[in-house]
DNA sequence: AAAACTCAGCTAACCGATTAGCTGAGTTCG
DNA sequence: CGAACTCAGCTAATCGGTTAGCTGAGTTTT
């Protein structure tokens, strides 16, 4: 690799002034840059960023920290990103916390040492103390995506979870079912637990309740999920509908209902939450709040970008986006179902 | 940030004492060594890797160029590369080269400006001049992955793409279809060419051929599949089995049967090549040949390393595994079919 | 015409590590 | 006892850039 000495004696000049042409940082003559730029065409001379990145103290990377790569919810973020993170002229390094708080910290750690400009956090859990990245020095540039953690005071971008699991609630509702069932998320993370808060308030203002019997709590996976929709589908008396808190499990409930012999909308109603690519192509076509994802992850990197620039964190930011929701054929008024009846025979099998 | 000179002054010795310690590159008594250790904790110290990276000449950086991160197999493929990076301590870069070559070539520059240690890339195009990445100095080590690209010497780690075809038409073919259809990826990438021609070699061998009518070529997206499998079975003699190939092509071809009100299987198989996240939610569930993922990443990974460690490519090595078939419901004997039926009347709308 | 000013381009210090080569105290041996 | 040897730990050069500050030729001012 050529180095900025190799162009310097190329074009006869100093590094210094190689350095003024290539970064336009101060006046040089036609003539010097016409030599200094021909230097670096014949010699194929690019920076070396490491050398760049010494000097100036940064490193136009950006880091992805996402709690689960396997998600296809997250696989969206990070196609989003790579593209926003590009524009701004920085490249995405991405790492995969497994939901696991101390695999985050190890690499939030790692994030420091490759010094890069800035990160962008699924957090994961519940603590706090282990963000603060830098107990002396100034912190890295951080945005909090989709999740928040509590007291941390930074840049966060999230959706209204709350309104996401009212919205779908209430539609469904609203076709009169009355006996409604849930699979959450981990309740510990605010996705989790803001879903399964907005569908209570929403059937306490109607003046029902969400039973306890009708709730399942698990882990963010399509596996996981479908578990979990098997065993509170099998109850004798199970709801007519279903809210799903997101859409990766709504693939394993869909799946359960399937092997149940169930029918759906026929047999039981299913709306949920966020979206991910493939499931578009499921029929029936889920009835969901969506996010607008591209939108979020591009506020996400204008924030960081923002701090990045400012040197420094200002008043913490809180952006927070709502859900819409998009009317499938998941779900059918509840008239339409012939009270509860029984499994059918060919799912009744373990 | 404590720099190595803080540590240095901290612990009452020299800096290359304190390298020494950190890098276990030379004995140290064991009272330095406490010392520096616990120097080290109190300023909370990590080394700089730009500093490090100057100095070595590398970065601990394995970008990853993705033909369209967008596409969910690619999704799985950076979620397998980060694990395997990782675990060999390495970190992720990730960019998306969106299938197009002008792209790839500014993002393989780019690669180099970060003095990546080595790039996995799934090739762009049939091009193969702007691949040789460095003219003068030596070539970043690089391991395509996927599709390799003709008379470029360098580690591949690829499906065997026509066994792929062969073994999926063949198992159309042994269900008595003889009418078959596909829908082809890209012509121009070894990865879509491939897959047709294993699939015609099969028809050959039994003395059938695919004709041109039934063979629709796109681009590996759900809409593209979609919006070619709807002309391709609003032919009135349609084809009775169809072979797509790609996951997500048939994630766009099941939506298009769907909305013809096609059933599948009961009015036309389908199989397909490649899995993608989701799918195993589809129902019917897809009979399809399956790559080996996570393998064939965790080989190119190996394989990349092995290039960084010895210094240079050696004899390009080519690692080519085998796909296998996943008999899934999506596919039933042509016995079962009604002969060649009419569009069912919901499904004529336009 | 000398003093004051302008400014293109150079010299050299610096960023934070690594490491070749040196120093000097302690040990071995003739 | 002094020469030869060992080796823990230090000094200083180096990686490849950036940039503060200097130089000296040309222009303007008085």
């Amino acid at each position: 690799m050529a180095t900025i000495k190799d162009v310097a004696r190329a074009a006869g000049v100093s590094t210094a002034t190689v350095s003024a042409v290539i970064n336009d940082s101060a006046y040089v003559s036609a003539e010097l840059r016409a030599r200094v730029l021909s230097a670096v065409r014949d010699l194929n001379y690019s920076p070396s960023l490491a050398a760049q990145n010494l000097k100036r103290g940064r490193s136009q990377l950006i880091a992805l920290v996402v709690a689960d790569l396997a998600n296809p919810f997250f696989s969206r973020v990070v196609w989003a990103a790579e593209a926003a993170v590009a524009a701004w002229g920085y490249s995405l390094l991405i790492f995969n916390s497994d939901e696991k708080p101390e695999v985050e910290r190890r690499i939030l750690a790692r994030v420091r040492t490759l010094s890069c400009d800035g990160v962008i956090l699924v957090p994961v859990g519940d603590s706090t103390e282990h963000l603060r990245n830098d107990p002396d020095g100034k912190p890295i540039p951080t945005v909090l995506f989709g999740r928040s953690v509590a007291d941390y005071r930074s840049d966060t971008v999230t959706i209204d979870n709350i309104s996401a699991g009212r919205q779908a609630t209430e539609y469904l509702l609203d076709l009169g079912h009355t006996r409604l069932g849930t699979i959450t998320g981990p309740l510990h993370v605010t996705t989790g637990r803001g879903r399964l808060d907005g569908m209570m308030a929403a059937m306490q203002s109607r003046g029902l309740t969400l039973e306890s019997r009708y709730i399942r709590s698990g882990e963010f996976r399509e596996d996981a999920a479908y578990s979990v929709a098997r065993s509170l589908l099998e109850q004798p008396d199970r709801p007519t509908a279903l809210y799903v808190a997101s859409g990766l499990m709504a693939l394993g409930v869909m799946r359960a209902v399937a092997d149940l012999g169930l029918r759906c909308p026929g047999d039981i109603s299913i709306a949920s939450t966020d979206t991910i690519p493939g499931i578009g192509g499921l029929r029936p076509r889920l009835t969901r709040t969506e996010h607008p994802l591209v939108d979020m992850t591009n506020e996400a990197v204008r924030l960081l970008v923002d701090q990045i620039r400012r040197g420094g964190p200002a008043e913490p930011r809180n952006v927070v986006f709502q859900p819409s929701l998009v009317v499938g054929d998941s779900c059918a008024p509840v008239v339409a179902q012939l009270g509860p009846p029984p499994l059918s025979s060919s799912g009744s099998c373990q």
